[in-house]
DNA sequence: TTCTAATTTGCAACCCTTGTTATTTGCCAT
DNA sequence: ATGGCAAATAACAAGGGTTGCAAATTAGAA
C-alpha cells in the first residue's frame, strides 16, 4: 500500500474524494503488520476522531481494496482482515489466538510455530467460466 | 469421509446417536465433490425428508468435521463449503461464480483456469502459542 | 463562491451460524 | 421387549460481520 500521501493523489485521481476520515483509516492501516479487522481499525481511527462510524471504515477499507492498495485476507476466522502488504506473500494462521502471520519463508523455516497444515488456495476463472469470458487470452 | 455405514458405527462407538436426519447429511455428502454449503446440504436432505432442520443439518455437519471425516473450506465466499475429501489436496476457488475445485495437480497443470493467484494458508499454533502450550513437543 | 456528485452517519436489514429450550427419540441395560 | 436416560431435533431467537438505504453533509472542480 502507498502512502498516506499517494493514496490522496491516487484518489482524486480516480474521482474519489479525500475526506479526513479516510485519511485517518489510511495512516490506522500504512505500515501496519497486525491484519486487522474492521473493527480494530474502527476503534483505532476513533482514538483521533471518536465520531467516525464503523460503517465509513468499511467504506474505506473496501475503497483501498478495489484500487489494489489493500487485501482483504479471508481465513475463515471470522471477520476479515485487512492487509497493507499486497506484494506476493502467505499467511500464518494461528489455531489458539488466531493471529495472522505474513510468511516469506517456506514451511521448513517456520521456526518455532506448530504448523498443523499448509492450505494452499488458488484463484481465478474456472474453466467453464474462462471459456465464456469476453476477452480473455492465452 | 467414509460411507454412510460406516459411519453409523463410528457414531455409535463416539455416543453420537444415530437418526435419520444425520444419515440423510451423511448420504447427501458422501462422495459428493461440490464442496456444497450447509444450506445446499439442506436442501439436498429436505428434498426426501422435508422437516428437517437447517440447524441439525449444521449439527451433523460441524460432528462430522469434529471427527474428521469432513473439511469445513472457508475461503472468504461466504457460507462455509464442506468437503468429504479430507486426504490432502488444495482447493482452486473460481472469483466469478464462486464454484469450488479440487486440485490435485500443481498450479502449471491447471490448464483452462485462469490462475489469478495461490494463495498459501499455513494453520497451527504461532510461536508464541506454541511455547505456552501445556504439552506440546518436538 | 457555487454547484454537484461523492461521502458520511445512523439505522435497518441481510447472511451465516450458533445458543436455547421444550419435546422427541435413539439405544443401552434390564 | 421395555424403560429410562442421555442425546438429538425443531423452532425460535440472537449473535457477529457486512452491506443497503436515505437524509444531511462535504470535497473539490468550475
Amino acid at each position: 500500500m502507498r502512502s498516506p500521501g499517494e493514496l490522496t493523489t491516487l484518489f482524486r485521481d480516480r474521482g474519489l474524494k479525500v475526506t479526513p476520515q479516510r485519511q485517518a483509516v489510511f495512516e490506522a492501516l500504512y505500515g501496519d503488520e497486525s491484519h486487522p479487522t474492521a473493527d480494530v481499525v474502527h476503534d483505532r481511527v476513533r482514538e483521533h476522531m471518536p465520531t467516525v462510524s464503523l460503517r465509513t471504515v468499511y467504506q474505506a477499507l473496501n475503497d483501498l481494496v478495489e484500487l489494489g492498495e489493500v487485501q482483504a485476507v479471508s481465513v475463515g476466522t471470522g471477520a476479515a482482515r485487512f492487509d497493507p502488504n499486497v506484494s506476493g506473500h502467505h499467511h500464518f494462521v494461528c489455531r489458539d489466538c488466531e493471529r495472522i502471520d505474513d510468511v516469506v519463508a517456506s514451511p521448513p523455516r517456520l521456526k518455532g510455530y506448530t504448523v498443523d497444515a499448509a492450505e494452499i488456495v488458488f484463484r481465478g476463472l474456472c474453466a467453464s467460466c474462462t471459456a465464456k469470458q469476453p476477452t480473455t487470452s492465452i
